[in-house]
DNA sequence: CTAATATGTTGTAGCCATCAACGAAATCCG
DNA sequence: CGGATTTCGTTGATGGCTACAACATATTAG
């Protein structure tokens, strides 16, 4: 975690009012990112008065979104109350693929309170997957009486523009240029957010899984579709100009390498695959395949991990398999293709959380302006 | 310019006085990085109220970093002042490298005061650079009686680590593990930063020249000791986990090239390098080298572009000369090797500062501090 | 049961920006 | 040429926000 630098280019002026909205932005941060704090250690991480923890907690408890659980026996002193996230509101999460629709209800500290999924034979139009999951959506609305939504997250796999949440290509639903946020947003009747499912996964694990605590890290998820990822830059996730940054499965690591669906040569994701790996194992050769994609792995890890100085790499999907498998080969590979003393320092792990990874990370996406401004929600 | 997106992690809680820092701050970086704006400009662009800024003005004012000049004549109603960074105060940059010690007077607004430079006949070691530096500080602050110096700056040509200013390793100089911060702030009895001279020159084109304005942009800097480079990430600069991010001259273009002097085969600037256009040169087939140069520059430029998707790719040095002379070319292999639509977007300009870049940026990174906190300055 | 410790609570004080009213300095227009 | 208009700086009162000090409360140590 490393202290927030200045941008280079000043912004705008801020008055009291903003004083309070970014001490309750951290308090309310800090609660759903630890999943409760006492008020005493909210008082210490902060570095506010307690008075002043007193009335914001108070505040944020009245618009519903904290409560003040019975304190936890620590030591000497009067105890601390633990103020912990309220449990009846939630996030929905959508995440369309090629053979299925997934949604889920995402609580406060990336807690899943519900999920289903609904399996596909073709990957859906865009108006069929916004409508499978409105109706699961009221199935799981009916199941849990009581829950608040908050906002809606919508996690596509395919170049998502930051800006306005438009689809501008997701290749393996063969969407062209759509625009689902306006729609979705009136189906659900809460503020919704459409974005790249592995920049989902990135935060999800940044925040829940093996990046806590981490401000640089690196992610590479490998999936049946390809190899996606993302980065976290100095606490931020890495969206780019328009929010298309984090295509790693492009890197260059073979030119003389076959011709990737992008149009290129010699791709990360055309030399790493399943579908290698599966050909290998038919034939009996799964070993040295491994091998081979253990080197290009690092290979491109290396090239990356050149340009941004990560502490971490964290692997996920069929990826985290690889590092398990060959762990010493790929951190081998990187140290030989990465600038050192980049490659020294970096720490390659496996991804924490399981298939609930883009739904929670995309529920954080969408939680994002609220977090950012607790108590502008409407009611 | 983006909006700033909240950090992933909360960080502390922020009292009125931060409220006030902030403003100042504000204030004070709009006028440096402008060169000078009216006081109802300030007021329109940070939001705040008239009084408000008349009375921060009037704080920087007292503090001598900015002051009140005539008004200029603008159209109807009663003329604002304008306000200017101060003509008294200056950051001293130095520039240690293979062949020469430069040293510069950077004024507020960028402004190279004066600038000296001393050529050396073989690469300095570390003391004989800051005794030489500092011998020139002299002779300069002789010349510019009444110049109150607010910091002090040191750009490296090597791998700096950001925390501490440690140059962990600089080949072209043979330096290892030199600590230079302490000593140097020792000499010039200021505040004192150690930098990456690229990360420098980064900083510089982002806020003074062909960055203007742009908040995601890559830099590829062409010297005659190989490629480096620089990224700005949502308005900032990227510094990675230590501070080694953006070496973009070890991307892999060729891995069936030569070996590199990093030890790898296949880097960048073992395909595109100032000696192979000599060779060439010298051999009468210039014109092919160039062809081949920009293919492979393309070819880097496109991992690069892939994985940050920025708005803008500035070219200094030799390879603004190689733009200047390869633009259609460069711009098609960045086509063919970027993962589109983030190649479609990009512009690729050349730098727009000249020499002095390195002693600007470098000066902006040391006044880093200053400008985050305009009045905390001991006198 | 008492002392020590840590924490919640309350009322006061101090810092900061806003706001409204007023005054000043230019242009516009008859 | 001179008043109306426009735009901006200045001043004093006002309200929002956190800090602070004093007090109350709840636990542990012995």
């Amino acid at each position: 975690m490393s202290a927030q630098r200045p941008p280079l280019t000043a912004g705008r002026g801020t008055r009291n009012e903003g004083t309070r909205q970014h001490n309750l932005s951290t308090l309310v941060s800090l609660v759903h990112h630890s999943g409760g704090a006492s008020r005493a250690e909210l008082t210490r991480l902060t570095g506010l008065n307690r008075s002043t923890v007193g009335t914001l907690v108070a505040d944020l408890a009245t618009a519903g979104l904290v409560f003040e659980d019975e304190p936890e026996v620590t030591g000497a002193g009067r105890p601390s109350p633990v103020v912990r996230p309220a449990a009846d509101v939630a996030v929905l999460a959508v995440n369309p693929d090629i053979d299925a629709v997934e949604v889920g209800l995402v609580g406060l500290g990336g807690r899943v309170i519900a999920h289903d999924r609904r399996e596909l034979s073709a990957p859906p139009e865009p108006e069929a997957a916004l409508a499978i999951a409105a109706d699961m959506w009221r199935a799981l609305a009916d199941e849990h009486p009581g829950l608040r939504l908050l906002a809606a997250g919508i996690a596509v796999p395919g170049l998502v523009r930051t800006a306005d949440g438009l689809v501008v290509r997701a290749p393996h639903l063969k969407w062209h240029d759509v625009d689902l946020a306006d729609a979705a947003a009136e189906a659900f009747q809460v503020p919704t957010v459409v974005r790249n499912d592995a920049r989902a996964s990135v935060v999800a694990e940044s925040i829940f899984g093996a990046g806590r605590g981490v401000s640089d890290l690196l992610y590479f998820n490998g999936s049946a579709s390809g190899i996606g990822g993302g980065a976290v830059v100095d606490g931020s996730v890495l969206v780019g100009a328009d929010g298309f940054a984090g295509e790693f499965g492009h890197t260059l690591v073979n030119p003389g390498g076959e011709v990737c669906h992008c149009g290129r040569t010699g791709c990360l994701e055309t030399e790493v695959n399943m579908q290698r790996q599966q050909a290998a194992a038919d034939a009996g050769t799964l070993d040295a395949e491994l091998d081979r994609q253990a080197s290009y792995l690092g290979r491109g890890m290396g090239n990356v991990v050149s340009a941004f100085n990560p502490s971490s790499v964290v692997l996920g999907g069929f990826l985290a398999d690889l590092l398990e498998a060959r762990g010493e080969e790929i951190a081998a590979s990187l140290q030989g293709h990465a600038f050192a003393p980049m490659a020294d320092e970096v720490r390659v792990v496996p991804a924490q959380l399981g298939d609930d990874r883009v739904l929670v990370g995309v529920a954080e996406l969408a939680l994002r302006p609220l977090l950012a401004d607790p108590l502008a929600q409407a009611s």
